[in-house]
DNA sequence: CGGGAATACGTGATATGTCACGTAAGTTGG
DNA sequence: CCAACTTACGTGACATATCACGTATTCCCG
């Protein structure tokens, strides 16, 4: 009875179906939102998912580390980043007081304010692009979908739980 | 009554959980993707894309903007990546007889190897860490939702139809 | 036919990401 | 209290991506 788990290496008609539905979907959708974040505010999507992730932060601070991980980063990426983005002053970069290893990345004012210019925009192209093509009664299956999805790569991925 | 479109710049509560699963989704999931492909076979995702367009297409040969639409990249994108997968014999870049403007980009025997070598590992690990972790009743809705909001991408977005 | 518009690419400068490695600060067992 | 380990980052070399622009070819229309 091989009728649910096709032989390793291959994937049974549905499956191919989601996959390429999943890729297709994914590489457009990141085209065009990094394209309007790059041109209305001289935002890529890595910045704007940094700032992201520092307003949501207690004291809009935190730890190189910490942040690499929630954002599925690897440290000497952000490393290089964070560097480029406190040269455009969207953040800054102190040691810790506590732990003299450490690096806390933290918002700026000019970084808040980027954020709040473009969040807006960002937020209606998310709308009209995503939203607008998702039919009401698929919302919750798909949500659901998503979130096996990840507990599943959170579980037997490489890379730390956030 | 405002309960289905919140005003514009936010998303409401539902919205908020699909936008958050979705993306944090695909940052893990290609980064890991990424990283196997690279480290079992030297080759990037963005390789392995090209190598899989090229397979399915007839006499494994495309123009550079064929493919570059087919893909979801930019011509010249495209144009520096096929120059760099040449140099490593993955595909070989020629002329067209037809129309001298355009370039043909075709698979190579090597190039043609090395998907095959690749494939079988890149399905099992889009098997243990996609499909392992989407259960069997929300296969469909999941593929429907994905296909719709990729048909509504097609419809507003910048790039051309492939 | 001839000349301007459109199409198909390539290129060079620059921005960004990755990998391998190094250094410094903290931690721990004897 | 000190030698070995671990943790947290940064860096430099290199790979890749993007943007603006240039060139060659083809199309189209008067």
């Amino acid at each position: 009875m091989t009728a649910k788990r096709p032989a390793r290496g291959w994937l049974d008609r549905d499956e191919q179906r989601a996959w390429l539905a999943y890729i297709r979907l994914q590489l457009r959708l990141s085209y065009e939102i990094n394209r309007q974040l790059q041109a209305d505010h001289d935002l890529s999507l890595p910045d704007y998912d940094v700032l992201t992730a520092l307003s949501v932060a207690p004291a809009s601070c935190l730890a190189v580390s910490v942040l690499a991980t929630q954002l599925g980063w690897e440290r000497s990426r952000l490393s290089h980043h964070a560097r480029r983005m406190a040269q455009r002053d969207l953040v800054s970069l102190d040691p810790a007081l506590a732990d003299r290893r450490v690096t806390e990345v933290s918002l700026t004012t000019a970084g808040r304010h980027a954020l709040e210019a473009a969040a807006p925009g960002h937020v209606d192209l998310v709308h009209d692009l995503f939203f607008d093509g998702l039919p009401a009664h698929l919302r919750a299956p798909f949500s659901e979908a998503l979130e096996h999805i990840y507990e599943n790569i959170l579980a037997r991925g490489t890379l730390p739980r956030p």
